[in-house]
DNA sequence: CCTTGACCTTGACGCGACGTCAACGTCTGT
DNA sequence: ACAGACGTTGACGTCGCGTCAAGGTCAAGG
């Protein structure tokens, strides 16, 4: 046999034929006097062998040592270790399939959307389209989403849950309305003390304190957390950033009785 | 944030934030007087996004063409598209799984058990060690097995199956014994014809019907199936080969009624 | 001032199982 | 004699980074 019927006959290609000689899987046979390698069914046997172990998914080495060994026991270890190692694949591309069916559900569909299924729900609060600010707000929340851990992310959305409701949801966007005309407004415009005062007003307490917790009370002393909010203002705009100075200003003074004053 | 703190942030390796700028799925940042790297936020939202879609699975220029196209209909393509692919991913090592279960049940195992299950139960039939023809049998049964097509397959089980009745079995292994003992003898022996005929008696019909057909009347004649039993042959002791060229005379010469004869 | 150690830079090879040229020789049929 | 189908070796491409190599930069401590 010539190296093409080998190959036609084993069901491969002559590439891997001469592939697996250079990995010695299969002896290199006798040549002709031209130089053609001249193949008997004894190397049609050792083919299909390691063919046959290839299929199951067994990686060349290792096909290369069990069929070294000439033994029946390592293979069997080999066949578990890889059924074991399949069995790991299976189960990630199940977990793959499964965000991906949950994605797919969703109607509105967008690169910041593939996040952990509390976080979606969160997500889902936001107003669609229209404010360059929720838009913003969304980013942030896949960020935070992708960078927290398990633990922190359930916590953090535990947080964004009082942002929810539907009433929350209504003022949210008329906040959202309110931040986005401020893109082009200057930073001492009156609108941004109104509204950093109606944010305050509405924030849930367990979001204030962790917002105080995360800068401190110097700068020097301001956490992971804190340099976190600095990060963001400096992608805002100048009077939007504003809001949020005055904002954590007024958490500052008045830590938990704002809200009587402002009403 | 510089290369480490952004990498951290996001819980991937610098390496991999270099090689999505070499990629281009994230844009060079501006430098600091070193030459280091100098991120913003804004950086961290666009690798989180890549490491999203990258953890569901889609390839990374995929990635970049999806978040290129600034619009979510081609998102859900791909993302349609990968799932299609991982069902068939799933749907492949779900039948390697299966055969490796099959294979692991298995008591006697070695690399040329790995064939189908149709094959498996013929195989069984043989004797488990001991007899170096019976293993011979066996590699070209298994060779067989993986060069066949499916429907093949099925045909040539069906021929051997009467070989695996519980009196074939026996005088089967009878028969790998005599073959055995003929390793080292000449041609001209006598058990050899005396083999051969034991063979050509209880040989079933379709068999030899099959048989005669490969091999045809003139030597040109011969099929693909004819090549085969000529390139075995190669593989014999001689006197085992001469078993089988009387063996075929034979049946040339009497194709239905040696029976008769031999009685 | 010098060192140490932790960061940063670019560039390049390695992995796994082949596919796919390239550049060439050999055989077969007309 | 020539085309076309074979064979030969050698080398690069795939994919998503890991892992050196060979440096430059920076902050802290002796």
């Amino acid at each position: 046999m010539k190296i093409g019927e080998l190959a036609a006959l084993v069901g491969v290609s002559t590439r891997t034929v001469r592939h697996y000689h250079h990995l010695g899987l299969l002896p290199e046979p006798p040549r002709l006097s031209n130089g053609y390698r001249e193949y008997r069914l004894r190397d049609a046997v050792i083919l299909a062998r390691v063919r046959r172990l290839a299929e199951l998914g067994l990686a060349l080495d290792e096909i290369r040592d069990v069929l070294a060994d000439d033994q029946g026991k390592e293979l069997r270890e080999v066949l578990l270790e890889l059924d074991a190692d399949l069995a790991a694949q299976q189960e990630a591309i199940r977990l793959r399939r499964e965000r991906l069916a949950t994605l797919l559900t969703e109607d509105d569909l967008h690169p910041d959307s593939a996040v952990s299924p509390t976080m979606a729900s969160v997500l889902r609060g936001l107003p669609a389209g229209g404010s360059k600010f929720a838009e913003f707000d969304r980013e942030m929340l896949a960020l935070v989403d992708t960078t927290a851990g398990p633990g922190d992310r359930e916590a953090f959305a535990e947080l964004l849950r009082p942002l929810t409701t539907p009433e929350a949801l209504a003022r949210g966007e008329a906040i959202y309305a309110r931040l986005d005309e401020l893109a082009e407004a200057a930073p001492d415009d009156p609108r941004v003390t109104e509204l950093a005062a109606e944010i305050a007003d509405h924030l849930p307490e367990e979001m204030k304190t962790m917002m105080l917790a995360s800068v401190g009370d110097h700068p020097a002393e301001a956490t992971e957390n804190g340099r976190w909010l600095a990060e963001m203002s400096l992608s805002l705009a100048p009077a939007q950033a504003e809001v949020f100075h005055v904002l954590m200003t007024m958490l500052r003074a008045k830590p938990a009785d704002h809200a009587k004053e402002d009403e």
